[in-house]
DNA sequence: ATAAACCCTTACGTTGCGTGAATGTCAAAG
DNA sequence: CTTTGACATTCACGCAACGTAAGGGTTTAT
C-alpha cells in the first residue's frame, strides 16, 4: 500500500506538515518521489513512523529518536534510561516550583504567621541569591571560596530564636551605621560601634572569625555591586564608609 | 543609584542581553536613555526587576509576569493559582510519561512475563492511538460513539484465555479472508465463512449484535484509512472485499 | 473546462534568551 | 593626541517541533 502525505498523516494522526518536517530533518524519508515531486510512502515507512510516534509519546526528542531507530547497534534501553533520568530531574524541579508557588500564595493571602513570614523573606532572598551564583562565584574565588555556601547552610539550621537574634542584630548594624554616617568619621566612636556590631552579626554565619577575613569582606562590599547596592540603597557612600570603619576596626588602616 | 545594563545585570545576576530583551518586550523599560542612547536604570527599576525575577523563578512566562506587575488591579493570587494548576497538570503528564518509560524499559529488558507482554502490545497500540484522537473523533461521531472505548475496556478485563481466544479468532478471519480473496467472489462460500468468523470475532467486543451495525462497520473499513491500511496491508483491495462479503452476509446486498 | 482537492516549496511565528557581527562612546594610558 | 580596552548600541541568526499562510503546480471529478 502506498500513501501520500495526507494519507499517511490521517493514518497516523499527524499533519502533513509534520511529515514534511520529518523528511527535512531526515528522520523519515519517503520511499520515493513521483514524477510531480509528491512524497510517496510505503509499508516500511509506515512501520518506521509507528516507532517514531511511539517514542515521541514517551516525550523523547526527535534527535534522540533518530539515533535509536537509525542505528541498530544503538543501545535502546540505555537511551530510555537516560531519558528517564531527565524526566525525573524535570519532575523534581517541577515539584520544587509547585512548592514555591504554594508558599507564595500562602504568603500573599496572609495565611501564615509572622515567623513563617520572616522565613519566607529568607526564602525570597534565597531565590534572588540563587540568581546571583554566577557572579558571586567570581567573588568567592577572589575572597575565599565557601563562606556564602556555609552561611546558607547555617541559616537553614537556625532556630527561630537565633533567626530573630540575627535579624535584630542586622537592624542594629544598619541603624548604627546610619548614625555614624552623619558624623562623617569612620574612626569615630559610633562608626567603630557599627563595625563591632557588624563583627558580632558576622559571627552568626562564620564559625571562625579573623580580622583579615573581616577586612576582606568589607572590601568586597565596595567591589561587589550587589553589596554596594544594598548598603548604598538609602545613602550613597555607605558601603565605602563601612569598609573604612571596618578597616580601622581591624587595624588594617588607621 | 543609577545603573547601566551591565551594572544592573551583575546586580541581579542576569545578562545584559536579558535586560535589552526585557526592554524590547516592554516588561522592564529603563528610567531614561542618556545622550548616547545608553539605557539607564534607577532604583524603581531595580525593585521591579526583583519582582520579575521572583516570578520567573516560579516558572511563570514573561507575558504572565508582565500582566501581574503592570496592572495593579490584577488579581495576583488568582494568577498564581492558575499558574499552579498548569504546573500540576504538567506534573501529572510527566508522571504518566515516566510510568510509560518504565513499562517500556521493563518490556525491552524482558523482565516481564508473557501475558504482560501481550498487554504491552495493547499499551503500545494505545499510545499510538491516543495520537489519533482528533481524527478518531470524526469517525466515532459518524459510526457510533463509544465502541472504541468500550472495546478498550473489554480488552482490559479479559482473562488470558479469552485473550488467546480472540487472538486466534482474529487470525482465522485473516487467513480465511486471504483464501477468499483468491477466489475473487465475495458471495462465495469461503468469503461468507470469513464474514461469519468476523461476526464471531466481533461478538467478543459487542454485547449486542445487529446486522445493521455489522454492515456499518464493514463500510467503515473502507472509509477509514486506518482500517483500510490494516486490511490492505498484505493485499490491496482486501478491505473492500471484506465489506462486500459482509454486506452480502448481512443481506444488505446480494 | 473549470472547480475542488490535492501536492509542492518558502518562510515567518512561537519562548527566552545566547552568541556573534558591525559599529559607536568613553575612560585611562602611551 | 592618539591608541587601547571596556563599555554601549542595533541587527539578526539559532534553539524545538511544528502551525500557518502565501503563492503556485497537479490530479480528479464534474
Amino acid at each position: 500500500m502506498e500513501y501520500t502525505v495526507q494519507g499517511l498523516g490521517q493514518l497516523a494522526g499527524i499533519s502533513a506538515r509534520t511529515l514534511r518536517y520529518y523528511d527535512e530533518i531526515g528522520i523519515l524519508k519517503p520511499a520515493r518521489m513521483n514524477s510531480s515531486g509528491y512524497r510517496i510512502y510505503g509499508q516500511k515507512e509506515v512501520d518506521r513512523l509507528q516507532q517514531i510516534l511511539f517514542y515521541r509519546e514517551l516525550g523523547m526528542s526527535l534527535d534522540n529518536i533518530k539515533e535509536i531507530i537509525t542505528s541498530p547497534s544503538f543501545d535502546e534501553v540505555e537511551a530510555l534510561r537516560e531519558h528517564q533520568v531527565k524526566l525525573l530531574a524535570k519532575k523534581e524541579q517541577l515539584e520544587q516550583l509547585i512548592s514555591n508557588v504554594d508558599k507564595t500564595i500562602a504568603h500573599k493571602e496572609g495565611r501564615i504567621n509572622m515567623s513563617d513570614k520572616e522565613k519566607f523573606a529568607g526564602f525570597k532572598q534565597k531565590l534572588i541569591d540563587d540568581n546571583e551564583k554566577k557572579y558571586g562565584k567570581e567573588i568567592r574565588e577572589k575572597y575565599g571560596d565557601d563562606w556564602v555556601n556555609k552561611s546558607n547552610e547555617q541559616v537553614k539550621n537556625m532556630t527561630q530564636d537565633q533567626y530573630d537574634g540575627v535579624t535584630r542584630l542586622a537592624n542594629e548594624v544598619n541603624e548604627t551605621l546610619k548614625a555614624a554616617m552623619e558624623t562623617g568619621d569612620p574612626a569615630g566612636e559610633v562608626a567603630q560601634k557599627a563595625a563591632d556590631l557588624h563583627r558580632k552579626w558576622l559571627c552568626f554565619y562564620w564559625d571562625t572569625y579573623s580580622k583579615e577575613a573581616h577586612a576582606g569582606l568589607a572590601q568586597m562590599y565596595v567591589d561587589d555591586p550587589r553589596f554596594t547596592a544594598y548598603y548604598d540603597k538609602e545613602q550613597p557612600g555607605t558601603a565605602e564608609f563601612l569598609r573604612d570603619a571596618i578597616l580601622i576596626y581591624t587595624g588594617m588602616k588607621e
